[in-house]
RNA sequence: UCCCCGAUAGCUCAAUCGGUAGAGCGAGCGGCUGUUAACCGCUAGGUCCUAGGUUCGAGCCCUAGUCGGGGAGCCA
């Protein structure tokens, strides 16, 4: 888990060995290209290792290899010439995607376009790519030709960036947590509470269901793994519940899975999502912390990515910065599903699906708001109790719940939470308002039945930060390995 | 799940009214060059998604399917 701070180690002139501030040290030989471009003095000779990205060649021996290892957005310029010991077949084996080892000097760039570069002393090609095979070339791709190609489209530019953003951005996530005192605390992942009430369960059998289909008869879930119906979990909300009632602060941070057919740039089947959940926290505090913790992690996203959030606002999405900036710099507007609703019937937007209070607001309500309206992200709380999950508390209006989501352009929804119901008998009257069965949840409703304590909490889709971050616009290009419905290739 | 759109060279895409399959990039070869999305010339490269159908003739029209994209719902 990384919570610490980065720099975690620090190199030496010569780049080969890593002195680690927990006090270890090893050495190798390896120095990373982020190392080189930004802190690797000219006169150093270093070993570096990465793939081609470009190759260009001149007839008359000598030739410039880019060469990128993932470290960071740019190349290292790699100048090879004939004194390197079989120049003329090494540089016939080299195009796009080959892997290299170069042990070179360096130096000042005579070219324009890079500070520093590797003159070559000796160069090792470590595996080949065949140009009539290997599919990515140095143009670019387009997104879904590159979702095919999940197995190779991290050594693009987009998708390196979007790995150390992700990575960044989950550092980020721990930062903010530890440093308040949160307890990382880990959920489980299978889960036989059939009905969490957040969407389509991913049953988790052991059954042979070859031969339940011959079978035919009613399933005695008995003989399966666990002696019950078992799926994986569509929210660790609950279970962090039992956590931030007995040592306080806590949050989660780990997989979540919903079976539901959906076929949008804002779902998948599975992803990661944080939720915090707290003891003695009423809505206005939830809502002070959701805010804190957006506009900390974008924030640390922007100061430890800056060369990938540049490359995405040039390439991918324009106003990414500013919209960015806009999210540290100010607070988010507060407002009720109520007032929202007077908002929205008082603009003349011509909205497909029409406005009313009881109504859950429809994507392009919500974008209304935090996009044309406010252009800034959005708190919206109170939403009508019909349309909002059993665990959220009663207001004493009887109409509404203590519910709240905070908006952002171009995402929509990217946290839902809510102040938990911490009332015994009022918490069986909502279970039995949304049709849910009391005695399924008897553990849920012992938290309230033994030192309950008001509490409240909120969950944030790590990939739907991710596209905020990163102006990507959809959400499969968020996560490494994607999975949506008929898609699970890799 | 619903609505709309799409599938043609390795990639991105074009092909007029149903009449011989095209370009750029990439690749190979040659030229030129401290180059940098290099540049110039030549060459190779096609089961037009699949299966039926209509037609003298289908990349183009019709039917079904597969896969992909966008929007909606569900939500994070």
């Amino acid at each position: 888990m990384g919570v610490r701070n980065p720099p975690r180690f620090r190199v030496e002139s010569n780049s080969t060995a890593y002195h680690f501030f927990d006090g270890s040290n090893f050495t190798m030989t390896r120095t990373k290209v982020v190392q080189i471009l930004k802190t690797v003095p000219p006169g150093t000779e270093v070993d570096v290792r990465g793939w081609v990205r470009t190759k260009r060649e001149s007839k008359q021996d000598f030739a410039f290899l880019e060469v990128n290892d993932g470290s960071c957005l740019a190349n290292v310029q790699i100048v090879v010439d004939a004194n390197v010991p079989d120049y003329s077949t090494l540089i016939k084996q080299i195009h796009t995607g080959a892997s290299v080892a170069v042990i070179g000097e360096v130096k000042e760039s005579l070219g324009k376009g890079q500070r520093v570069e590797v003159h070559a002393r000796t160069l090792k090609v470590l595996g080949t790519a065949d140009p009539q095979t290997y599919p990515l070339q140095k143009k670019g791709h387009s997104f879904e030709f590159l979702r095919e190609k999940a197995h190779l489209r991290p050594r693009t530019n987009t998708f390196g960036a979007i790995a150390r953003v992700r990575n960044a951005l989950c550092t980020a996530v721990h930062n903010f947590f530890q440093a308040r005192g949160f307890l990382y605390v880990q959920t489980p992942i299978i889960t036989t509470s059939d009905c969490e009430g957040a969407g389509q369960i991913f049953q988790v059998t052991t059954l042979d269901l070859a031969k339940l289909q011959q079978l035919r008869g009613p399933i005695d879930y008995g003989h399966d793994f666990f002696g019950k119906k078992a799926g994986l979990t569509v929210s660790g909300q609950l279970e962090g519940e039992i956590y931030a009632t007995a040592v306080g602060d806590v949050y989660t941070f780990g997989p979540t899975f919903r079976a539901e057919n959906s076929n949008t740039t804002r779902h998948l089947a599975e992803f990661w999502m944080i939720e915090p959940e707290m003891p003695f926290y009423e809505l206005e505090e939830n809502m002070d912390l959701a805010e804190a913790f957006v506009r900390s992690i974008v924030k640390d996203v922007m100061d430890h990515c800056a060369d990938d959030l540049a490359f995405f606002n040039e390439r991918i999405e324009p106003t990414l910065l500013t919209s960015l900036q806009n999210i540290v710099e100010h607070d988010f507007i507060r407002r009720t599903y109520t007032e929202a609703i007077e908002i929205l019937e008082k603009s003349s937007q011509p909205f497909e699906y029409p406005v009313s209070w009881g109504k859950d607001l429809q994507s392009e309500h919500e974008r209304y708001l935090t996009e044309q309206h406010f252009k800034q992200p959005v708190i919206l709380t109170d939403y009508p109790r019909e349309i909002k999950s059993f665990y959220m508390r009663c207001n004493d209006d009887g109409k509404t719940v203590r519910a709240m989501d905070v908006l952002v352009p171009r995402i929509g929804e990217i946290i839902g939470g809510s102040q938990r119901e911490e009332r015994h008998s009022v918490l069986i009257d909502r279970m039995q308002e949304c049709g849910l069965n009391p005695a399924d949840y008897w553990w849920y409703l012992e938290l309230r039945q033994y030192g309950t304590v008001p509490h409240s909490g909120f969950g944030l889709g790590l990939e739907r930060t991710v596209q905020l971050l990163t102006g990507m616009t959809n959400i499969r290009d968020c996560i490494p390995f994607p999975r949506t419905p008929k898609s699970a290739e890799f």
